[in-house]
DNA sequence: AATGAATGAGACTTCATTCAT
DNA sequence: AATGAATGAAGTCTCATTCAT
């Protein structure tokens, strides 16, 4: 149980962060500067130093947060169905709607392409499935639905991948066109998540 | 046709727009800017401002220039198939191959969601199969491919906005991996183009 | 005899010095900074400030001490040999070896030219053998050198002075050049210790 | 012959490293900055980086000419006597009276222990006589002293070296000691360059 | 057409120091 | 005795831009 002190400590670096996140939220990633944070906080830039090492710091934690969040809300979905079909398109739809929830780390983070964001997004690699949990989820849920059959776990894999790169353009692509009609928005997610997915994922060609 | 004159400012402009260019691809589009373009083409700061009014006006123009390319590469592809799973698969490599060519602007035009941008490249709403040709071009092929049935225009339109999106986000996949062994690069595509996007376009559900 | 109180206030100082001279011989004598000094004890930055005012006190004592040291070494050995000469040659030789040892605070010692340190170290002025110790000391050995002859005083100061100045040049200039390979180094410093010291003492002329 | 706008280039460059170089002889060397610099010739930091790349640049420009000032001071009195001894006595002289005029500047790069500097001011290392022209003139005029005897050449070698060395320490002390009374300054160098130095270079022991 | 001088804003960061607790 | 929060000044440097020539 963190003291008064420690919490406060704790408060202030959420403060930090949240003006960070704000910032890039209203005027991109790359905006983020120790000056806004302070200004936006009402401190001085030094301030900040007392909490933070260093504005690669501050934007490290920011990445990693992003991430989480989605990872913890995907790991949530993942065992709330038990019907394949049903736990695919599930996975899908939160997986589209926790990205709109925040657009701009989920932007950062997918498209970073620095060896240290990679080490835990990359997925198209041969073998991947068995590294990613998403990945593997889906390739359960694949495997699932062809009950009784025996497919080739390559191409099992290599669907996988395929579902997950397309779920992906389906969300920055949504997140891109921000101003699109809210019912329209919903048209689309579900359409591509309980029928595109299940497309996809159907292996009997 | 253009005076000596007229022709040395369009080539100055080339160069300029040239530099940038080469610029964003090594260090980043953030990195851009008017010192560094001066420096590549040996010239002042000051000279640029006589052929730009900013540098807002070069990033602008070079994001025009990134997304001709890839809807004339487009464009060329969507012709040259006769069976239209063979044209999906066609123009669907194409996209691929053409977004790994120019990365970064690809990734630029892709996700920015200034208005300016979103006016050629937007999408997702409701009707817009009718403005954007290559949607359009995915309409006709999976309406080739169910010869014979009838087909509601909503859903295929959905479905060709589905294969759009998903086919955008492997792109934006194979580039973020930009260190994908060129094997498994190849792979992912092939299976992708072949197989995935046909399983997408088959509207027998 | 300090009560426990005052004796931990006094290790605690010590520790602040130790750790602020670690730093000058590490980094320089400008690289001392308090939170530096803080961080290497392991205790805030404020903290410091209960037992010293300011930075400059702390270098300001560490002055002292740096001086002190050198002149304790020097008093030693002023007693240790009977033959004037070889006290000559030892006073040096000690001289040029412990500045070898503190080369940092040597080199800060002898070139600061604050009128409280200068209060310490300076001995050009006509009359300044009295009050400087070594000046003395070298003064006497002169003199016992030409045991007989009645020789001028101003002359021996002078002397003296010019004399102690060189063994300085030489202290430094070591100091500077301090990748001198080892054999070179005593081989120099023997030659000035045991025959230039000597020469520049004999005032036959 | 420099065109107007180079010599007014010049002009600022001049005027920069005049400022930096006041701020030396006030303040110290590390005292030196971009913002202290722009303040005395009141103009803005940036500016300084139109004609030095940095601060660095700045400083070893400084230290440059520093160190030019006095090798031409010392080439020029080179010549300029006929007896062995005279030459000698006027080239300490020299050497004190220039140290005297550059006191920063001479402390800076005799004392600066970085192997760039080193390269040019080291001469304690044997055989280093060969390579430095003063070092060299001094050995000159031992020899021109003891005409007609056989001197070892490593002996003065090591001569050469005290005398060099001797001098630095008179001038850093005279520097040091920056209010001692002129008639007292005038009257330690003139003991030291006509005696002190001429009992140095006899080597009869 | 082209240059170089100049500016002012802003970037990150370090520092000595003070104060309330 | 000791801490952590906070400040304000200063540090180097980069940038987009304007202007006179």
């Amino acid at each position: 149980m963190p003291t008064r002190r420690e919490r406060d400590a704790l408060q202030m670096k959420d403060d930090i962060l949240a003006a960070a996140s704000q910032i890039a939220e209203q005027e991109g990633f790359e905006a983020i500067s120790i000056r806004k944070i302070a200004q936006k906080i009402d401190y001085t830039p030094s301030l900040i130093y007392h909490y933070f090492a260093s504005k690669e710091e501050i934007i490290s934690v920011l990445l990693q947060r992003g991430y989480q969040k989605l990872t913890i809300a995907l790991g949530t979905t993942m065992h709330a169905a038990k019907e394949p079909i049903a736990m695919l398109t599930g996975m899908t739809r939160t997986f589209l709607m926790t990205a709109l929830t925040i657009p701009k780390e989920f932007v950062i983070v997918h498209l970073d392409s620095s060896a240290e964001v990679l080490e835990h997004t990359s997925y198209l690699s041969k073998g991947d499935m068995e590294k990613r949990l998403p990945l593997q989820f889906i390739g359960k849920c694949i495997i699932a639905m062809h009950e009784g059959r025996v497919l080739d776990q390559d191409l099992v894999e290599l669907t996988a991948q395929s579902i997950a790169a397309a779920t992906l353009g389906l969300a920055l692509k949504l997140i891109t066109e921000k101003d699109l009609p809210l019912k329209q928005r919903e048209t689309v997610i579900t359409y591509f998540s309980d029928i595109v997915v299940a497309r996809m994922a159907r292996m009997e060609d």
